[in-house]
DNA sequence: CTGAATGGTCAACCCGCTTGACCATAAACC
DNA sequence: GGTTTATGGTCAAGCGGGTTGACCATTCAG
């Protein structure tokens, strides 16, 4: 495999992602959830399971913990989460989705199926499920970052 | 396929993208290219074949002409493009890659292959040709914008 | 030849993130 | 127990890359 042939696959693999990340926040926003960007998105995704610290976000976020401190206020302002004492650690603080949060999520879900959708109807189904399980596969565990 | 398995799928393929874009850029620096961005190599790849002007450059990154002209005035004010005048219509300047920017991209290209080997360590080298070839059917063809 | 459209730049501003300082609570240590 | 160090969180100021708006030069359409 050539050095071209790794550019060009970069290539296809981050013109993917960027077009995915733009469906799923075009479906977001169509499904009426305003004032977000697509980085709450992976906010959420942090949140979602039981909360966490600001700290936990920012380095699930790959971010300093000021920066998501800002970005909690923003997602508590616009009613997607709440902030918790947390049980046993008096100086943190719990942050939670609340029902509008849940629900902002699973748009995103259903977004996110969609653009798969259109995947399955180009690739068939069994070439998806392949590309899942290679990426799974390569798929670092570390703060999720900005493509670029 | 669940909601909730595209939304498995999509942020996996997030990961891998930041990931890529995260080694490409160490990799280019490790090779002695310094003060440039990630976006600065989806430049690059634009003027590489010909040369481009800075509103054609606007329209393959998504960004405004105005910010296209700052990221050009930056990479010719650090060697890596010039800018000329434009054969055959005197308002335009054509943009293009000096020696320097070139050895940048084949830099990239490196890094690129060096990431996508590390893939095919734990795929095998059929997967990865198999990952390449459904990426490159869905890949859009519009502007590559930043993921989020 | 005139008026609209296009390529490009300059200027002001916005917004998200960073660095640096600081307070409150927790953990470690004598 | 009391002091020191580390940790969670916020406030404040500044930076950097982007946007909008205005403008000039050249080209194209009538």
């Amino acid at each position: 495999m050539q050095n071209s042939d790794a550019m060009a696959l970069s290539a296809a693999l981050l013109a993917v992602a960027g077009e995915l990340t733009q469906r799923i926040h075009d479906g977001v926003v169509a499904r009426g959830f305003e004032g977000l960007r697509p980085a709450h998105g992976f906010a959420f995704s942090r949140l979602a399971p039981d909360g966490a610290t600001v700290t936990e976000l920012a380095a699930h976020l790959g971010v300093t913990k000021q920066a998501a401190s800002q970005l909690v206020d923003e997602i508590v302002r616009k009613g997607y989460a709440e902030r918790r004492p947390h049980p046993g650690d008096a100086r943190a603080r719990l942050v939670v989705l609340t029902e509008r949060g849940w629900a902002c999520t699973r748009a995103a879900e259903e977004a996110a199926a969609e653009a798969v959708r259109r995947w399955a109807e180009v690739l068939g189904e069994g070439e998806v499920r392949a590309l899942w399980g290679n990426l799974g596969q390569i798929a670092p565990g570390g703060p999720i970052r900005p493509a670029w």
